[in-house]
Formats: structure tokens, sequence, C-alpha cells
DNA sequence: ATGCTATCTGAACACACGTTCATATCAAGC
DNA sequence: GCTTGATATGAACGTGTGTTCAGATAGCAT
């Protein structure tokens, strides 16, 4: 029996993707078996080569599809005028983009090891490409002498962890709300990077003695 | 042929654990074979098993015995006096102890999902006690009015996955020193944290207002 | 009604898995 | 030198793996 009633590609394929994100996310890659995909489809192994090459592609086209929606996401998002506002701006994307997606996050962070080279590469440039976009951010502050801000990589990478750690602990049903979070989480990102005003006022005191 | 020449358990023990540890970092637990352990120590999968009763106990142990020096080496380290020093002193503890041993806290973080419940649930226990050693500080350094902290719990996991994520990159031969990434990132935990001075002025004069 | 094609089944392939165990080998104690 | 016990082998067990494929089924076009 074969071909049930409005089954069709347009509705399997996806099924078995959004089945591959939940136990790839809830088990591992490697602890997942096509089996299990298929039982959670409710098909049979052999089906799901209809809709992938095989079980590789099928992680690797979750992970490229998620990282081009954050691409895109953040392209089309409403950006601000100067850094400090734009670190808020993005602090708030990133907390909420993600913890709208928790399972494409998890499995973008702990599954890129099991991507063969050159999928691994092609994942890396992309998400390199997020991080120069705060980056940029952290180089036109120190520019602009708003942040200050040692080594702008490093720093980029540490609130990028910092932000990714709400994944593992948020709850949407929890003790905090999203709104609450996104707060809290731009709130200590905008500090951490943020020149001291007792520093900006030194800096303007040297400047002036140094032009006496 | 058994029993080579000073092949002793003494020798074996360690080094099994050694190549799992090495094994479960590059590839994760559930995509290593006992049989890739077994030939990373040069001996036949059997072997593995006068040493460790099964493979999810070799994972257990590892993270186990982990936490409990991470916890051993918190408790060791000598503190100064006061929520602010303390602090420091906590981010440049974390970020040498872990960067010392960058796959055990990788395999600590990434592996805890492949444990049995109860083991998962052990873990979890010496997990929250760390993460309450950072919150202790957190919560007097906010008595003292030293700091300035929307939500106590949620400040310490956004510090510690801030601080972990230094694993993901950091390479001893690299750019940046230890020590410069010490004072990088305990920098950035303290700026996150601290009581703006303007805020901490504008307190004292609202308390001396109410007082009139 | 018939044929066509997209969709799926169910069995099979070769191989790898974790684990067990009878057997062999060596180092040390008497 | 012989026995003993710790340490290892290597084959085997049953089960599960990713993947392939001939064949079955059902909806659509004619």
């Amino acid at each position: 029996m074969a071909r049930k009633t409005g089954s069709h590609s347009d509705i399997t394929g996806p099924r078995v993707r959004a089945a591959a994100l939940k136990l790839f996310a809830a088990h591992g890659f490697a602890a997942v078996s096509m089996r299990q995909i298929a039982a959670e489809v409710g098909v049979q192994a052999g089906a799901l080569y209809l809709y992938t090459p095989d079980k590789q592609s099928l992680l690797f086209d979750l992970l490229r599809d998620h990282m081009q929606e954050v691409l895109d996401a953040w392209e089309a998002e409403e950006k601000p005028e100067g850094p400090v506002a734009q670190l808020e701006t993005f602090s708030r994307f990133h907390i909420r983009f993600h913890l709208e997606r928790p399972e494409k996050v998890f499995i973008s962070y702990m599954e890129l090891r099991n991507l063969e080279p050159d999928n691994f590469e092609a994942l890396g440039q992309m998400r390199r490409q997020y991080e120069n976009a705060l980056e940029g951010i952290l180089k036109r502050g120190q520019d602009e002498g708003l942040f200050d801000v040692d080594d702008t990589k490093l720093t980029t990478l540490a609130l990028i962890s910092m932000l990714n750690g709400v994944t593992s602990w948020y709850k949407p049903d929890g003790r905090l709300s999203l709104a609450r979070v996104e707060s809290i989480y731009s709130d200590m990102a905008g500090k951490a990077v943020r020149m001291p005003r007792w520093k900006e006022r030194q800096r303007k005191l040297e400047a002036k003695q140094a032009a006496e």
C-alpha cells in the first residue's frame, strides 16, 4: 500500500526534515538512525531516500538553511543609527531569533563536527559572515570612542557565546518572559563593551593636555 | 600473546580513559566505537571491559571526575575579599582551568544528553553546585550595592556561557596569550555586572532626598 | 477503463556495533 | 621450575546500521 490519500512529495518532504531536526536535536546526529526518522514520519526507511541523497545531506541542509535564514533575517532587520543602538538591536535580534528556533540553534552548534570537511567549511564561512556583522558594529563603536573593547574579534566571540547560552536553559513558559530576557542580555552586552564615563573624561583630559 | 612487558592495569586503565576522552571530544560519544578506542590504546576491544563495565560508564566517569576536579580546584583557590575581586578571581580561574582541559570541558557540555537519566541527574547537581559559587558572589555584590544585576540566576548562566565560549576558539599557540584572554574576559564579566558610577550617585542622591 | 508515474513498501545487502567468553600468554611467588 | 592470577586475544553473539531496489499501490490523465 503506497501513496495514501493526499500524501505527496510536498507533504512528506518537509515532514522528513522536521523529524530529522527534532531527533537530531534530541539525541544527536550520530545517535539517530534513518529508521527512527522514518518512524517519526510514519514511513519506511527506504522512502527517505526519495527526499535526501543520504543522511549527511539531511544534516547539512538543515544547518545551511538555518544559517541562511539567520543571515537573511539580520539583513532584513531595521537598523538604527549609531553603534550603541545597533549593538542593542543585534543583541535583541539574536536572542529573539534563536529562542524562536531552539532546535536549529542547538544542532548548529552541536553537530558541526559531524559534517564532512567540505560541508564544514561551507558552514564555517556563513558563520563568520554573521560574526562579522557584530564585529563591524564593535569596530565602528571603537572608532567613534563609544566602546572600550580590547580586541574586537575576541569580544565578538565572547558576546555571541553569551547570547547563545540562553538557548540551553530558556523555557517559553518559565519564570522570565522573552522580552525580559532580551532586555537583560542586551543590557549586559552593552555594559560589557561600553566606554566608561570616567575613562572618557580621562581621555578628553589627556587630549587637552597634549594640545597645550 | 597477552601481557607484554610492563603492561599492567595501572598503565592501560588511564590510557583507556585518555583515548576515550580524546575520541569522544573529537567525534562525539555516539560516533565513537569501542573498537576505535581499543585501537587508540593498542589493544583489542574485549580488553576494554577489564577497565569499564560498559561504554556508558566510560563517559560518565570522565564527566563526573571532571566536575569533581572543577569543584575541588575552586574550593582550593585562594579567594580575595569583596565581591568585585572575587568575581575577577572566579572569571580568571574559570578561563584558566577550562583552557587547560579543553577536551573535558567540551564533552562536559556536549555529551550530557547521552547520559542515562540517573547519571544525567548526578552531573546536573554538580554543575548547579558550581554555578552557585558564582551566583553567591553576584548576590553578595548586589546586596552591598556593588553590582547592578537584574536577575542573579540568569546573569550567572549568561556569564558562564560567555566564559565557556572561549574553549570553542582558543588555540594555545594563537594570537593571544592565556593571560591576555584571562584579562579580557574577566574585564568584560566585571563591566557587565558592575554598578555604574552615575547610577550609584543617583542612588545616594535619592536616599538623601528621601531622608529630608 | 487503462496506462502512467509518483510514491511507498519490505526485503535484502554488507558491514559495524557493544558485549561476552573460552583460551592464551606472561610476571611473579613459592 | 611450577603454579597461580592478572592481563590480553580473537572469535563469536545478536542486533542494528545506511543504503539499494524490485515490486506494489494509488491517484491522475487520457
